[in-house]
DNA sequence: GTCATGGTTCGATGATGAACGAACCATAGC
DNA sequence: GCTATGGTTCGTTCATCATCGAACCATGAC
């Protein structure tokens, strides 16, 4: 009996499976645009190979370029293929057994607080603010993903939050990205985006230029866990799970 | 710079790369037990080529296997593989540009409407139940991921869903996984295992022995049309997007 | 104009790994 | 005991593809 169709999943992942590749690729999970070389170099890859490699990347629609200049800027391709790389690195972080162990020095705990997920906030922060959300009924599941409610635009904008044009797009504002550190939702999209741009606004979140990982700075961990506390409703199932 | 510690994806990224193992991993997304010569088959391969690729999906923890007499069974190694291979789908879908458009015969529809992922039901008969069991409150988002509120409890309870024991466990009674189809998130782990159960037990759902698509039936239809509408709360940015 | 630099293209080389047939092992049925 | 069948292991063959050096093109600085 033939499969019935599906999407071909296979040369998608074998992209992804190149070890050259996938590191260019979560490179460029910081969100910046990088260059050629830049790539080439985090990869240790000469010239040649790794402009052959981005070109793959590019027709496999996984990532998009840009020139500028005698540069080629490199982006991913979008929101959903750093979704997909998350997932990849949840489950990799599952999978491999012993490896993840090792003490990786003061800078991992960093990124699993807060870090850039292409072009939203992750880790436990952004966990913390979906949850709030719509724990406080700011942003509710609808037909078609994620969407924020009247409170919560009115919450994001009295924040301070330039929240992008609700016009019909194509593309939802809101979309629920898989944390692989926290393993569970945090907010991903265009609102997402935003929200981010905000918080670095107020110096509330510090991009530093090496890393994806993110800065808290004291004050903006007082404002987060004044403005986002955790979400009063909590569920029964595991209060029962505490006291059993 | 070397990039800071994170997980392997290119390992898992290349296991599902090939095209012969794809094929495996898709079938197996039917949630059944298949044996190896059965995956040998949907593959197009000899039984000593098989063998190999099963190895290295066990080694790589994606699949576990059971000796029964001289037959050897296997399955996908958990959900989170199956979230795994539905968001490879997702991403695969929006990337590969023509080919899906081909008219794909009557049974693609009823895949897009109800179908097995992994143990739990998908598309958009799945969609619509999680939907409404966010939108009515039987469902919140905890520090942990997904879990069922009292009136979930409750709810589910009474529609006959045998719910599992709560007691401390390490994985989730709820997870959100993210429908292929639909693009917005179903209802996955042990409760969802056990739904799917008691709407199979009902006849509401068949399975059917070839493919991962389930058949409603009209009684299933009317029955789930009834007890989970579509939630009452719409997004009002959503409104806003109608008339402008 | 010249020069340096970022990026691409072209072959050639080399290694990885997918595929198969054949031999082998183990279980089930007789 | 024998035989059939499901699976594994072993070598071999063959393609694919990552990698590199070198030549080449284009842009920017001078």
């Amino acid at each position: 009996m033939t499969v019935t169709h599906a999407p071909n999943i296979a040369p998608v992942a074998a992209l992804i499976g190149d070890p050259a590749r996938a590191a260019m690729l979560m490179a460029l999970m910081g969100g910046r645009a990088l260059t050629m070389s830049e790539l080439g170099a985090v990869a240790g890859l000469g010239k040649a190979t790794a402009s052959a490699h981005l070109r793959q990347l590019l027709q496999g629609g996984l990532i998009t370029t840009r020139s500028a200049g005698r540069h080629k800027y490199v982006t991913l391709a979008g929101p959903r293929v750093a979704a997909l790389i998350e997932a990849l690195m949840g489950a990799a972080a599952d999978l491999s057994p012993a490896p993840p162990r090792i003490r990786t020095g003061p800078r991992d705990p960093a990124m699993r607080m807060a870090r850039l997920c292409y072009d939203h906030l992750a880790g436990a922060r952004g966990v913390q603010i979906f949850d709030h959300l719509t724990g406080a009924g700011h942003l509710a599941h609808t037909g078609d993903g994620l969407s924020l409610t009247v409170t919560g635009t009115a919450f994001l904008t009295r924040l301070g939050v330039a929240l992008p044009d609700p016009r019909p797009r194509h593309t939802p504002l809101c979309r629920a990205c898989l944390d692989w550190s926290e393993r569970t939702s945090h907010l991903a999209g265009p609102v997402a985006r935003a929200l981010l741009l905000a918080l670095e606004g107020k110096r509330w979140l510090i991009r530093t230029p090496g890393t994806r990982a993110l800065t808290v700075t004291p004050a903006g961990a007082a404002a987060l866990d004044r403005i986002f506390p955790a979400s009063p409703l909590r569920s029964p199932l595991d209060d029962a799970a505490r006291n059993p």
